[in-house]
DNA sequence: ATTTAGCACTCGAACATGAACAGTGCTAAA
DNA sequence: TTTAGCACTGTTCATGTTCGAGTGCTAAAT
């Protein structure tokens, strides 16, 4: 994918690489007289210049006016992050930190992921998302009638490792064998059932198993089915939204207002970032990297999205990620990112504390 | 507690709330030549010049600057909230979303809370607040275990109305006798218990009952009190951050900032609106609202929170609030989360779907 | 064939100037 | 007690000016 990219000349890559570096640093255009400050670049400014200008050409960067230095483009970030982005090793700080958030073994899968989103927005210093994915085919594997008083049941649904209760009111007492009658139904003919597979002759002949009790049927499978949907559906959240404003990017009212909105439009993202995060093979493997209106979120014009998802036994079970401008620390964010996800899904799937090394390329996959 | 501000005269406070009135309008500071457009208003601009002159010793009103035309003060703002603001009645539209939302019939109540929350910002189009309150006394009314898997169980633990789920995770085979046992052994040692009382001595007991399994007895034990301290710690939501940018006094980029900086200090809100929230007598059955810097949230220069307690069989537990800038709709604002409060405690308290009409003053509590 | 120095050019940022304007406070008359 | 009139004040907006950074191009140097 970056062989064709290879045509980049040793010395434009140099340039190239030194003015992203160079504009991550400051934030400004970066003209070709500083430039010669670098060490590594012993040309003229004249030189450098005229490589820019072929760098602009080849839409690499680009010029926000006529006299003013050059900034890269998206197809250059993208290049940057594909080929010419440093390895960037946490520091004994960081590490600690990330240790300290997997040693504390919660079990909740929503608790690990919130913690992770927090600590991912801490120590980068941008906005944080996890997202629990949609998923395909959600069905409830038991469940279970707790009487909390006479007129109350709590139903219990395990989904998956997960837990989810709802409420059943009743307007009349509901004796405990009742309940426990009901659970045996619903266990046999609800059980891993999907919300559609769950039909009205199916629940007509449960009804018919309650005798007198017919009546809770239909409002407790009504509430399975919302909770079947609503679980499928996923979830996103987000930390550390007022930490956008630390950069100078964001200081657009209309660009702060489109990212805010997007933030609550929870839905959309929630099923553009499942399908990305679900997809089975190398992709959901590594830290993945949109920049700017590549693709998915449309709206996210100046602004980066890097994240990994988490697996539990294999299967995609969330994500966690990092929202901030194009211009971001990618080296610090991509490392962060993909040690924590890695740690997550460690813990996950055997609570074995991770290493906690870099030890591989966490974009190319290599060495 | 408006009796003392009486001395204020028929005219004062005519003009006082056509300034206010008209600033909410149109957020520009109102001269005394356009009050005189004012049908109500019978007076040259010179008489209503010398008005806004005395408003403003007494503190009633400021002046951003020499020529320019009288804005409320944070004073204005709390005298006109108390005695001048007028009634609104809900539309047809507004009263039928909130039936709808009522008569959706959660049970959960978190999700009532959530729905309500989005409700709120909804109609109103401001930046709404859900707040589940610390509470003193949190204790485990009943412990229920289930076996997940041979080495997972789930502590299912019910606090008040509400469930928490935990999940317990063994390295040895744990066999379902062992569940039960442990289930016994917590209902009669650990409920009805704070997480202080839940003590080390105790702790020990529980292990000897245990017998080879008391391995369980202490992970099971640091789960409950984290549950427990998580839970009496409060909680607190917002949904709708992007409309304070509907608004132009958030255009200033400190102060949305500072905003911004104070939604994410949850626990720092959750502590203060709790002690709001909690209290017993006639406060927490009016619709409270805080104005500018009036004590709590120092930060809230130029917003003000209205909000008002959610209450299930006479206590408190959750609340409903609108953030915005002080010069926001009260009326609307103040209508609307006192119907959807008192709609939401009346469905918590009996399932009875609430009368829904505008009966009673919300704030002064009279006729 | 490359690289570099030099120079004219462009554009935006920052600042100053001045007119238009809205709204005030004060005084004197009604 | 109210009102008309007027001088005064501070904001906003359009306009103009300067300054400097950075460019592209050309011609000389390597």
């Amino acid at each position: 994918m970056n062989e064709e990219k290879k045509d980049l000349s040793e010395r434009k890559k140099l340039i190239l690489k030194a003015i992203i570096d160079a504009h991550i640093e400051n934030g400004e255009p970066v003209g070709s007289k500083f430039l010669t400050q670098n060490k590594q670049i012993a040309y003229s400014s004249a030189t450098i210049r005229n490589e820019m200008a072929e760098l602009e050409e080849m839409g690499f960067l680009e010029q926000p006016h006529t006299s003013a230095g050059r900034i890269p483009s998206e197809l250059g970030y993208r290049f940057y992050v594909d080929s010419l982005v440093d390895r960037y090793n946490l520091t004994q700080n960081e590490l600690a930190e990330l240790k300290r958030l997997v040693l504390n073994k919660q079990t909740e899968l929503d608790t690990i992921l919130q913690n992770a989103m927090r600590l991912a927005a801490k120590l980068t210093n941008y906005t944080a998302m996890a997202l629990r994915p949609r998923m395909l085919r959600i069905t409830v594997d038991r469940y279970e009638l707790m009487r909390l008083d006479e007129y109350t049941l709590v139903l219990i649904m395990v989904i998956g490792q997960t837990i989810q209760t709802r409420h059943v009111r009743s307007q009349i007492p509901v004796p405990a064998e009742v309940g426990m009658q009901l659970a045996k139904v619903l266990n046999e003919c609800a059980a891993e059932k999907t919300a559609e597979e769950i039909t009205m002759p199916l629940l007509m002949h449960m009804e018919r198993q309650m005798g007198e009790y017919e009546f809770l049927v239909s409002p407790v499978i009504k509430s399975i089915c919302e909770t079947i949907t609503g679980y499928d559906g996923g979830e996103i959240r987000f930390e550390g939204i007022n930490r956008l404003l630390s950069y100078p990017e964001y200081y657009d009212m209309d660009r702060l207002k489109e990212m805010l909105a997007l933030f609550e439009r929870k839905e959309d993202l929630v099923k553009i970032l499942s399908e990305e995060a679900g997809q089975i093979g190398p992709g959901s493997e590594q830290v993945q990297i949109f920049i700017g209106r590549e693709n998915l979120v449309k709206i996210m014009d100046n602004s980066t999205l890097v994240f990994k998802t988490i697996k539990r036994q294999g299967t995609p079970v969330g994500a966690i990620g990092i929202i901030g401008p194009t211009r971001m620390d990618y080296k610090r964010v991509i490392a962060m990112i993909d040690t924590l996800t890695s740690g997550v899904t460690n813990v996950l799937d055997d609570g074995t504390p991770p290493a906690f090394t870099n030890d591989q390329d966490p974009v190319t996959g290599k060495e």
